[in-house]
DNA sequence: GCAGTGACTAGTA
DNA sequence: ATACTAGCCACTG
């Protein structure tokens, strides 16, 4: 696989860490990073999810920051439901404490 | 080509 | 324990 430099590089490179991420686990924005080859870039990382398309198979709501929480975007959708990212991870099995955080040490993707 | 922006993180108070 | 700040760099206009 060639390290393309380009955007589309880049971008294929995060969701194809991203797609790795077996249901019933989650990943950190800094470890997907890592994983794509650019440790440290974790906001590249939620610059391309947010890229997304809708339509994606991306699975990007295994994807929370660093504290174990699902991150609201930015900008809100009129078709954005709060808790929705939480409700499809707890069908998947990961558990949220009462303060709507993962626990980190249990449900972190361990590639 | 330059300036603004952001689905983050680590450090500090 | 929470709240705020600075740094980081690819993408957009």
């Amino acid at each position: 696989m060639r390290a393309s430099r380009t955007s589309e590089g880049l971008y294929d490179r995060i969701y194809a860490v991203v797609e790795a991420i077996p249901a019933g686990r989650v990943a950190t924005y800094g470890q997907v990073a890592a994983l794509a080859g650019i440790p440290g870039h974790a906001r590249q990382v939620g610059y391309a999810l947010h890229a997304l398309p809708e339509s994606s198979t991306v699975p990007w709501q295994r994807v929370i920051n660093a504290r174990g929480e699902v991150s609201t975007r930015s900008t809100p959708d009129l078709d954005w439901v709060p808790g929705f990212q939480r409700h499809l991870l707890e069908e998947e099995g990961v558990l949220f404490d009462e303060r709507g955080r993962v626990d980190l040490t249990r449900f972190r993707w361990d590639p």
